[in-house]
DNA sequence: TGTACATCAGTGAACGCGCGTTCACTGATGTAC
DNA sequence: TGTACATCAGTGAACGCGCGTTCACTGATGTAC
């Protein structure tokens, strides 16, 4: 399980929460309660009796619900990261294709982790202040970045576009539909394609536009 | 003030709220809180205090919370659809620059009504089973789905792409930007351009990817 | 026009509840010698 | 290896607070005749 991956031994699951593993169980909780009743409806409270744990517990290891609302984001931040880096794969064995499943795979996240979707970009968690937080979610836009520096390598040097604004447009288009369409939590709404599919043209139209792959 | 539009001759302003307009002064309290403390940091009962009314006065309109919220987001919609509306213009004079007009307008909205937006987007509202305020949706939509079948009729008729795909498209890029970039709440991130400027080079590109307009 | 009555929006007091937070505590784990 | 002590994670009881919700009520507005 990703959430426990910090404990390098951990197997036996009844394993109690005495030692030192609350803060992850702490983590978990959370997750499964945004996952179960958004951001908005989950407490500190809660996620000490998911856990099984005294209410006063959490303290030892958050400030309070916002700091655990951060680490979620953050934990999401590393997992999206290593997910779209995985798929993009250094670009290999073509960049075009690299891409597409780049962006199969930011789908795929938003759709299959709700949760930890909601905690990066709608739980309200203010980046700026918090910087493992922000840093994190500079390395997964890195990913994006890297694929970007990839397209405009393919395009003529008179008429390249800047990679960083490639970039900031792939992760708009992929941020727009999976908020609008890809959600697993229900809000979706009805669609003719399925999202993939609707980001994959979207995406083949762009780079068409940028001149870089055949009409 | 646009959240008064429907008492007419609505002009001196301590009118008490004995006279039926305290479901307006809710939507508005409800409003002025998202603004300040975001969708998930408002209560029925603050939304009452803010209203300057017993906390049980809000039973008299509203179910519940969310069907105040409810309420919130389709007053949005109604706005956001006048706002696109007004920017599309029929596509006049010329259906490109129209487009730009829109884009901007959207994320004008955005940036300006970050409450609306947070109601209407974020905050959770089921609009499946609210009909008005699903319909209320769609009219908004409609405003994006003619402004494609005006993109669309510029196209030669054998390469013409479909028209629905395309507002879906416009939308995904219109919101992502907003989402991502442009939102008034100091959510936003750090850019080298303007949300409005990204946004419109993004729409630039995919045009010419559609072939609808010269490299 | 005036009187009697119905309607209806908002009152204010009350309730149970769960949350956030604190506190002195306990018992297990780790460390010094 | 064994004993004494420090550390530290979690306990459980307690608190004040604001929320959601209910209730019988009141006083203003609207309606019938």
């Amino acid at each position: 399980m990703s959430w426990s991956k910090d404990e390098p031994g951990e197997r036996e699951e009844p394993r109690a929460y005495h030692h030192g593993n609350l803060r992850e169980a702490l983590i978990h909780a959370a997750l499964e309660l945004i996952a179960k009743k958004g951001a908005a409806g989950f407490t500190f409270a809660e996620a000490a009796r998911f856990a099984g744990v005294s209410p006063a517990a959490p303290y030892r290891h958050f400030r309070d619900r916002d700091e655990l609302m951060a680490s979620v984001a953050l934990r999401g931040f590393e997992q999206f990261e290593a997910a779209l880096a995985r798929a993009w794969d250094g670009g290999r064995p073509q960049a075009f294709a690299a891409l597409d499943r780049l962006g199969a795979a930011y789908l795929e996240f938003a759709r299959s982790q709700p949760a930890y979707y909601s905690a990066m970009f709608e739980a309200g968690v203010a980046a700026g202040a918090n910087v493992p937080l922000r840093e994190a979610g500079e390395r997964a836009f890195a990913v994006l970045r890297a694929a970007a520096d990839a397209i405009c390598a393919a395009a003529p040097a008179a008429s390249r576009p800047p990679s960083l604004m490639v970039a900031l447009h792939i992760w708009a288009m992929a941020h727009g539909v999976a908020s609008l369409f890809g959600r697993g939590d229900g809000a979706q709404r009805a669609l003719p394609m399925s999202p993939a599919e609707l980001l994959e043209a979207q995406t083949l139209v762009y780079l068409r536009g940028l001149g870089v792959r055949a009409a």
